[in-house]
RNA sequence: GGGCUGUUAGCUCAAUUGGCAGAGCAGGGGACUCUUAAUCCCAAGGUUAUAGGUUCGAUUCCUAUACAGCCCA
């Protein structure tokens, strides 16, 4: 697989150039004093501050006997000034070998050129890491979707925007764990692989454990997991990370997403939808100062309280049908090939949710969709179930969970008879509180608040075909 | 799974009706001590995704494959 054009071969050249110099192009540790943006904002007119700074070498313009350039580091990019008559001329003609891409540490006093750009002199260079292959022209970026994915490393190099979708991914993701921690929910990790893949309805991935000769899965879901532990007593628990389903590939379904789940004793999806906003509004607030936010060209409010309405009120909003119970939806679409639920998703897919662009609470759903959900005292038909809309996508699914192991049982028997977690019944047979989950997906809310619209944009090596 | 579109130099993109495959930047050589998409001069860089087919001649038309993107189920 060894691949040689003229711009690699030129590189390797210069790497053996280096250590003729008795220079090794892989350095070591370099100590700083000043990150990019450190010198930037500390700079003093006339105080001459000496500096150690390090970075990538992103660009470079010689001019004879001095050369401009900026290095690069996290933050963002520096540029540097070497002159002939402070480096000497050994050391400049060294410097002049530099290729971008490459690390280097510099020492040298912070001025302003007459243009006004603070700069480092260039008073002493280290070379710490040589770069063997061309980076792409940042000014143009690397558009090629598909290099992007699979070179991710190159992507966030050479596009800003990339890099800072990533860094508000974090953010996002440290402000809802600063959330639920000052509410007191406790950080759990329970298992990945199960022995049966439960709390939703999808395709596991299936893999085996040789020690116990026993096939495992890929959780497809946290969720029985998470409400075991509120039998055991953590009455506030939430799990945020992996998932695995064995399904499409979609601009909005990668094979592994990332999922919160919260669990609350004593609560129901009520207060579920209370936690919901309050969690959001501090998410939105912290990472934009404000709770309006536009995506796709709209403006999104997320000021509380959201607009609430139960699934039957939104299909006879949407559809002018008037729709009271399950079977009316045959009124719209009237096929005998489709069963109920089918039929249901299709109009919730279609007719519904790409309405719902303001933060929305769809709630109350027919309980043969969610097996995992208490009932409504006053009809049994349906259960205390939401999700919730933002953009027209769903972002999260909530419910007051149900606890009753009688019913329970009767419902994952009518769901499907040969694949009951027995050890689950088991724990509600112990006793779980009333109590309130709330799930929410993390890339989707990422693609929301970041204005994407592919989750393969949110998520840093999304699955591809190996090549 | 189905449909549509794409794949040309390291990167970003051209190429007329089927008629010598081009540019900018990067890279190489040279000039230049305040540039910032530096500038100027010179030279180079291609199995047009892969495999076939039609044709005097294919980047261009056809078939298949691979990968990707978008839409649909």
């Amino acid at each position: 697989m060894e691949e040689t054009t003229e711009l690699l071969e030129i590189r390797r050249q210069k790497l053996i150039f280096w250590q003729e110099k008795g220079i090794y192009p892989f350095g070591q540790r370099y100590e700083t004093t000043h990150t990019s943006q450190q010198v930037i904002e500390g700079f003093k007119e006339g105080s001459e501050e000496k500096v150690r700074s390090a970075g990538r070498l992103m660009s470079r313009r010689e001019h004879g006997k001095s050369i401009f350039a900026h290095i690069k580091d996290v933050q963002g990019k520096i540029q540097i000034y070497a002159r002939a008559d402070i480096l000497g001329d050994d050391d400049f003609s060294l410097f002049k070998e530099f290729d971008t891409g490459d690390f280097i540490g510099i020492q040298g006093k912070v001025f302003k050129t007459h243009k006004g750009e603070i700069t480092i002199l260039v008073e002493k260079f280290t070379f710490l890491s040589k770069s063997l292959r061309p980076l792409p022209k940042e000014w143009y970026g690397l558009k090629d979707t598909e290099l992007r994915y699979r070179q991710r490393y190159v992507d966030l190099l050479v596009n800003e925007e990339v890099k800072n979708l990533f860094i508000t991914r974090g953010k996002i993701i440290k402000l809802l764990k600063e959330f639920l921690d000052k509410q007191d929910f406790l950080e759990v990790e329970t298992p990945m692989m199960q022995s049966i893949p439960g709390g939703a309805i999808a395709k596991p991935f299936i893999t085996h454990h040789n020690a116990l000769g026993i096939d495992l899965y890929l959780r497809i879901a946290p969720e029985l997991y998470l409400k075991r532990l509120v039998v055991g007593g953590l009455e506030r628990v939430y799990e945020l990370n992996r998932n695995f389903r064995n399904e499409g590939i979609s601009t909005r379904h990668n094979p592994e997403f990332t999922m919160l789940e919260v669990y609350q004793a004593y609560a129901d999806y009520t207060d579920m939808m209370r936690l919901t906003e309050e969690l959001l509004m501090f998410v939105v607030q912290n990472l934009f100062g404000s709770l309006k936010i536009t995506c796709e060209d709209k403006e999104i409010d997320f000021t509380p309280p959201w607009q609430r309405i139960t699934v039957y009120e939104a299909i006879s909003k949407y559809t002018g049908v008037e729709v009271t119970r399950l079977e009316d939806i045959r009124k719209i679409i009237d096929d005998k090939e489709k069963s109920l639920t089918e039929i249901l998703n299709h109009i919730l897919d279609n007719e519904v949710e790409p309405n719902l662009i303001q933060p929305t609470f769809l709630m109350d759903y027919p309980t043969v969709l969610s097996p995992l959900a208490r009932q409504k005292q006053n009809n049994p038909e349906l259960v205390e179930r939401f999700e919730f809309f933002i953009s027209g996508q769903e972002l999260g699914n909530a419910y007051s969970e149900l606890n009753d192991p009688i019913e329970q049982k009767k419902r994952f028997y009518e769901q499907n008879p040969d694949k009951i977690d027995e050890d689950y019944i088991e724990a509600l047979e112990y006793g779980l509180p009333p109590c309130g989950g709330l799930g929410i997906g993390i890339d989707r809310l990422v693609m929301a608040l970041t204005n994407t619209t592919s989750i393969r944009e949110v998520v840093l090596f999304p699955q591809l075909r190996p090549k």
